[in-house]
DNA sequence: CTGTTAGCGCCTTCAC
DNA sequence: GTGAAGGCGCTAACAG
């Protein structure tokens, strides 16, 4: 029965090269001069005992652990990965690295624990569970954050945004430029009102509807949850309505695509007798049939930009507030 | 122009307090008998200074981190984030925390820099590009591994698969009961070789080809890169061909979504013209239309049961290797 | 060129 | 009840 036995340790390295553990410590990082025979001698006894260095101890010492957070709640959405890959990308050229952390929960046992007890330089959050007092209180005390798709601010906290509003109420104007005059919405339900970037694109479609005089009364507005199955129920029951919408928005790409299958179930076309669009441009929009009119998001810039922003944060103090456009695809569901 | 605050440390609390490191140390975590007034100073002080703990400064001294890394190359993919979700909320009762580490590149740099350096008690690997020898070696000088869809052992490594070679070679099974006899075959193209679950749905599929005896000559045997893009070229490679497939196994949904594509452009029904099957079981196939008939598998189930497995290895020395069924789901596009 | 010393922030003895 | 001392593993500063 074999002892767990611990990991080696730089004096362990030292020790069985017959030197110092400064010496091991500057010969492994190629720092100072160094004889080529002890230098031999040390990597030759780390390659024995498979030492690694400690990336705690050296993250204490440093006081740096150069490890980004990026906090989401959901992280099942595609447009989260994409953002992610962004941010990734962006923090790796500079030799950081990002590590997911999901905050899914609301509890105040997480909110202190989970957030507080990290080893991390700073941080990405796209959590809509975490409120901005709690950012803020991060911010202050902890690391550098950057919300996305968030509009707030305060020491240590910048934040970017994507156009959502201007987009959703350029959906509407489309509708009343095409002539799809009475229309239905399937908006986010107020469970997703702290979400900041739904909000926009509610605010921005509903703004729309009211500039440009289309007709939606309310049993033709109808609440979602953001998943297909949502946009499913939604359009069924839209469906069932004595008097049918000619168009219908969805507030994301999934509910439009379960709006799309309740469509099909009942056996009508599209876009000739529904037309639907979409937000977000998931990838399988421009796979189904017919293909979603949507809008896209610029998600992997925005995760760069987001790691550009948060660097920025942890050099200097500076705060930053940034925009990004936004812009509506045409496709088949909606033309 | 402010200074960049450092973070207070136990020591500052200790003096705002008037007391000593310790029995801040000692209130903070409850541990020892301190009198009522002290304790509340304490509490007070570390409250004034917005007081938390270093992470790190902890993780080496108990010599233990509570993290988990789930090592991922894509993460893009809907069957990661459900395996993750398992993973992680089966983490957080036991009170660790899982970060996702993506390893997408393969450069050595990647794989003794960012492998080593990190500081977690075990990880979950479902990295592809990370090659056999590579787990090995990170279990034996780092700390457990348990490998998801990898059939690998070793000393510290455990592993969990999926059955994807019954259910693949029960489709073939499928295809010949069902009479459709001229199929077609969307697999793996060879940069996949790698990739362990991928590679036994092609040999279990294959395998029951020829049980079967089913008509798949090479011209029908397509190799795609698992993504929609890819199964819609295949697809449409597969269409122009003299004679068309009566059914077509892909080897993931996606490349299935691609397909379906395609037999849309051509104006081909399915299952009608031609039947389709896919592989996962991701969301979206049961929201297309036609819907996609395909292999589920226990996503959810499999993160938790590795970290059950990570914690086995983390306690005892013990290895383990699991196997988790799959399960056929007929659908519309293959009857 | 190499070794000694000290300290990063925390927690665990062990005195008092 | 509370404090002083020491050490987790590493590295920077300074001697030698």
């Amino acid at each position: 029965m074999r002892e767990l036995q611990k990991r080696p340790t730089i004096h362990d390295v030292a020790r069985l090269a017959g030197v110092s553990a400064s010496t091991v410590s500057n010969a492994l990082n190629g720092k100072g001069y160094i004889r080529e025979s002890t230098r031999k001698a040390i990597l030759d006894a780390a390659e024995r005992l498979s030492y690694r260095p400690s990336a705690v101890a050296r993250s204490l010492k440093a006081q740096q652990s150069r490890i980004l957070g990026f906090f989401v709640s959901d992280m099942s959405g595609p447009v989260y990965s994409e953002i992610i890959a962004g941010a990734a990308r962006k923090a790796e050229e500079n030799g950081y690295e990002i590590v997911i952390c999901n905050s899914h929960s609301r509890e105040d046992r997480v909110l202190s624990s989970l957030l507080s007890y990290k080893m991390l330089d700073g941080s990405l959050v796209m959590s809509p569970e975490l409120e901005d007092d709690v950012l803020r209180e991060l911010a202050r005390t902890l690391f550098p954050v950057v919300a996305l798709d968030r509009d707030i601010d305060g020491e240590r906290l910048g934040c970017v945004l994507m156009d959502n509003a201007s987009s959703a109420y350029g959906i509407a104007r489309l509708f009343r430029e095409r002539g799809y005059d009475r229309i239905g919405y399937i908006g986010p339900n107020p469970e997703y009102r702290f979400m900041h970037d739904v909000q926009d694109r509610n605010r921005g479609f509903l703004a729309g509807v009211r500039d440009f005089g289309l007709d939606l009364p309310e049993e033709r507005y109808r609440f979602g949850g953001f998943t297909m199955e949502s946009g499913h129920v939604c359009m069924s029951d839209l469906l069932a309505l004595p008097v049918r919408p000619r168009a219908v928005f969805a507030a994301n790409d999934e509910m439009a695509l379960g709006a799309l299958r309740a469509l099909k179930e009942k056996g009508l076309r599209v876009p000739d007798d529904v037309a639907v669009v979409g937000f977000d441009d998931i990838l399988v929009s421009s796979y189904v049939s017919p293909r979603l009119s949507t809008v896209r998001r610029p998600c992997l810039t925005l995760g760069g930009i987001a790691v550009d922003l948060l660097f920025g944060l942890m050099k200097a103090r500076k705060s930053h507030r940034l925009l990004l456009p936004t812009e509506i695809v045409l496709r088949e569901s909606f033309t």
